[in-house]
DNA sequence: TCTAAACTCTATACTAACAACAGAGTCAAG
DNA sequence: CTTGACTCTGTTGTTAGTATAGAGTTTAGA
């Protein structure tokens, strides 16, 4: 099959499997004469695979490894766990990040009540609370 | 003042407020005969202003609009206002997705313990819950 | 006065994962 | 045999810097 029914049948769109492609996640298992990737239908799986890790917002590396690994299905899996562990952690770190954000920007914008001018905005004044801008 | 003298009194780096300054945040007051950057001290109080907001993380681009807002003391600040709130708002919506995320990967981390094969691994199945990749 | 170190300049490439083109070529139906 | 749909490669843009290269400037000490 060509590149659009693969994008159509995975609902990926066809520059991101071309740059899947580019990138030595999937590979066309040949081309047509007029340089027409022509992918088999494994490449579906394959392809769903990764839209699946990316939902997951793995990385396009933590995916090649991912099926890098998946080559060598004896081996032991420690690898794949210690993966989904670091980036369970990130994830989290980045979540509390966010919240004290948001705790900032919320203290933030209460400091200033609609209706009053740029020049008596509490938000304004606090972002330079230590000089005029 | 030379960009270095600036750099370390508002513990910025040299190229960050050379970034700046091609964005337009900042700007020279002069250049030296040898072309330096020559900045008089207020612009310390307006590169600590910015490093405020981007540790809030307003985009350069919104950070463009304050400064330009503060030069217009009597006008309304509403939108400053809505500034930030549709922040919170990006910022809440990021959190959630984020908290959905984790709640995917403990699952998925969930569904293999340590010490099995790639062959056996939980979480490399379900990944390719339709097929084999 | 000379020189070496420290500083600064511009310009470019790099980061992640694509999206959005341009300009050209290919293929299928009518 | 043409037209429209599809595909190709390559380039550029996205964010907010970081990290160079290679050149020029300034400053302190000998």
């Amino acid at each position: 099959m060509k590149i659009g029914e693969l994008a159509k049948r995975t609902d990926c769109t066809v520059q991101s499997i071309r740059h899947y492609d580019k990138e030595g996640l999937i590979s066309a298992s040949a081309r047509s004469e007029g340089n027409f990737r022509l992918y088999d239908k494994s490449t579906v799986d394959r392809l769903m695979f990764i839209k699946h890790c990316r939902s997951l917002d793995l990385s396009i590396i933590e995916i090649r490894q991912l099926l890098q690994l998946s080559d060598s299905p004896d081996e032991r899996c420690d690898e794949i766990n210690r993966m989904i562990d670091s980036h369970v952690i990130e994830v989290e770190q980045r979540i509390n990040d966010l919240q004290s954000l948001r705790k900032q920007l919320k203290s933030l914008r209460n400091s200033c009540s609609d209706k009053r001018t740029v020049k008596q905005c509490g938000i304004l004044s606090n972002l330079s609370r230590h000089g005029n801008i």
